[in-house]
This record gives structure tokens, C-alpha cells and sequence, in this order.
DNA sequence: ATAAATCTATCTATCGTTAGATAGGCAATC
DNA sequence: GATTGCCTATCTAACGATAGATAGATTTAT
């Protein structure tokens, strides 16, 4: 919508990203776009509205990028998605050299407010979903959901640890010994 | 050493674990324990100090578990050491369904207090020395610290992704579909 | 009696949130 | 074409609650 609304989600994101969400406050925001506090709460009522909508527009996001670049209407079949993935996920950790915003939400889910939960998992569900549509079907869908499963999971992981150790290529030296292609 | 200076860690450990740094507060802490929230900062002066000690204590316990069961005195090469940490991470995970201490705090990094930070990455980098001493020597060492690291990656993934969509079974489905052993 | 541990009480700073005022733009009414 | 009123977007100011932290009295244990 509006110019500032965008620019409050997207020093948001930066910063959930960077710091988790309880570290993030109305007035770092406020600061980062150069407006008042009290301004944020006219685009965003309560904290947990931000946190949704901050959740909502990154995983459309990271969707829409999933789908433009190697979705099903191409040639694309099995590993070609898997490799579209890892793509995007290093393109999401060396934008701002930072991790998901979901992998940092996820790990602290039990503190969160019920709708950012609730956005976070559908953005897992969603991926996992993409993904399992593109594995071999003469495996059981179970079966499918857990290889995506292993295919997020280590991403995730990789993203994580390049950020815990500070050491941006941890990520590249992890995806490239990846065991699938 | 005392009783209280205990339960004050276990309690911090348990809510970070679920929550993260920032969510938690010395008041939730001696609420927990059954004191007052003064009493914590005399076993802790800062918050910094208490994060610090509860990282150490964590990383100190888990490479014991790890040592312990499958370290280097025994039998073991290669795959057994993978399947030990595979199922300390189980462990873990199950013990207070919560993910991983420095999983969490891994991906906070950027707000976190230098401390912190920094035994966080003494976690990961000995963990990974640890894996990486039962890989084949045939490879070099960049590409064993690689191997490591995806296998690091792979189960502090999976622990973050079953906390985020409230399935603790995905844990085991991802771990059980790993394409290595 | 000394030391260790916990208490009461408080401080400063910041949190998310709200109230009320202000300025400009757009539209309908007189 | 003024006037009136609403909408958007921001501001100043403050609220109650809570954060981490401290000082000093008091209890408990050695």
C-alpha cells in the first residue's frame, strides 16, 4: 500500500531477521524509517498485526520466487526444484545477510503471539508442499513430505549456522555437499 | 554448584530453548525457581553473564552425551558417530520438547550480547571437529568440515521445523529420510 | 562471628499502547 | 467557489507495565 507501510515491514523484516522477534521494538522501527512510534501503530494496530503481515508478504514473497523461477509449468521435473530452492535460499541469506525469517521465528515459536505461528507454519507447509510435488511419484506422499522435509531442514540448518558462527561461505560449503542434486 | 544457581540455569535454559534471549526476563526466572528476581543477580550480575553459563553448561552436558556414547575410545568409525548424534539430538529435542539451546540463540546472534555469541560458535565448531574427526581421512579437511556441517545443519533444521509447525514427529520422519547414516 | 544467600525496596530505562492535536487532501454541500 | 466535513498520516505526550540492575537490611549456614 502506502510508501511508509513498506518501508516499517521492511526494517522489520531486517531486523526479525537479524534479532529475533521480542528484540525488535516499535521505536527501533520508527527510528529506521524516520517517523514516530506512535505512527507505526497507525499501520499496524498491535505487535502481533506487524509480525503477521511482516511473515505474510515475506512468504509470498519467497513463494512467488520459488514459482517464477522453476515452478511446474516449465520442464522442470524433480531436481530441478530442488536446486531452484537452494538458489533461493542463498539468495534470501546474502540479501541481508541474514537468516529466514521463518527459520528465526520457528525456533521461537513458543513465544510468539498465535497469528505469527499460525503464518509461519503455513509458510512450512507451503514449501514443503511445493517441494514433495516435484519428487517421484511412485514414492508414498509421506514419504515425499519427509524428503522436502530433509531438503528444507537442512537449508534451514545451513542458513542457521552460517549466522550463529558469523561465516557467510559455512552456507555455500554445506549446500554444495549436499547428498541430493 | 548450589542448588538455587542450578535451578536458576535450568530454568533459563528451558525458556530460552522455548522462547529465546530476549523473551525472557529475571522475574519469569525467579517466578520459576521461587525467588526473588534479586536473588538471580547474585548468582548472576548481568543477564550476559547468565546466558554465557547457560550455553557452556548446555554445550558442556551435550558433548559429554555425545563423548559418552559414541567417542572415540570404542569400536566406532564414520557412521556410528552420525547415528549417536542423530539420536542426541532426538534426545534433546524430546527431553523438554524444545529445540536446541544454541539453535535458537544461532539464529538470534545479532542480538545477542558478544558472550553469548561467542560460545554459541565454540558449540558448532566443536561439534563439528567432533563429526569431522570420524569422516574418512581420504578427504580434506575443508570438505570433512563440509560434511559436517550438513550433517549439523540437517537435524538443527529439522528440530527448528517440528518446533514451527507444532509436530514433534516430523523430527524423526525428516532424521529417518537423511540419505546418510 | 563470619560468610553466603536471600530479602525488601527501589531505580532508571524502555516496552507496547493510547489519547488528543495537527496539517493537508479530497469530496460533498450550500 | 467557498464551506463543511471526513480521511490519511503524522505528531506530542503520556499511560501502566515491565525490563535489567542496585543498595542495604535480614536471614541462614558454617
Amino acid at each position: 500500500m502506502s510508501v511508509t507501510r513498506d518501508a516499517i515491514l521492511d526494517a522489520a523484516e531486517l531486523r526479525i531477521r537479524r534479532q529475533g522477534y521480542h528484540a525488535v521494538s516499535f521505536r527501533d522501527l520508527a527510528n529506521d524509517v524516520g517517523i514516530k512510534s506512535s505512527s507505526v501503530h497507525y499501520h499496524f494496530a498491535e505487535k502481533e498485526d506487524l509480525g503477521v503481515a511482516v511473515v505474510q508478504r515475506y512468504a509470498a514473497r519467497f513463494m512467488e520466487t520459488l514459482e517464477a523461477g522453476w515452478g511446474s509449468q516449465a520442464q522442470d521435473k524433480g531436481q530441478s526444484r530442488i536446486a531452484g530452492i537452494k538458489q533461493a535460499y542463498r539468495a534470501a541469506l546474502r540479501e541481508h545477510e541474514s537468516v529466514c525469517l521463518c527459520g528465526v521465528l520457528g525456533a521461537e515459536a513458543a513465544g510468539l503471539p498465535a497469528g505469527v505461528v499460525a503464518a509461519v507454519r503455513t509458510f512450512f507447509d507451503e514449501q514443503m508442499a511445493w517441494l514433495a510435488a516435484s519428487l517421484p511419484t511412485d514414492e508414498s506422499q509421506a514419504q515425499r513430505r519427509a524428503r522436502a522435509g530433509v531438503i528444507v531442514a537442512s537449508l534451514q540448518g545451513a542458513m542457521m549456522m552460517a549466522n550463529a558462527t558469523s561465516d557467510t561461505e559455512l552456507f555455500d560449503e554445506i549446500v554444495n555437499h549436499l547428498p541430493f542434486a
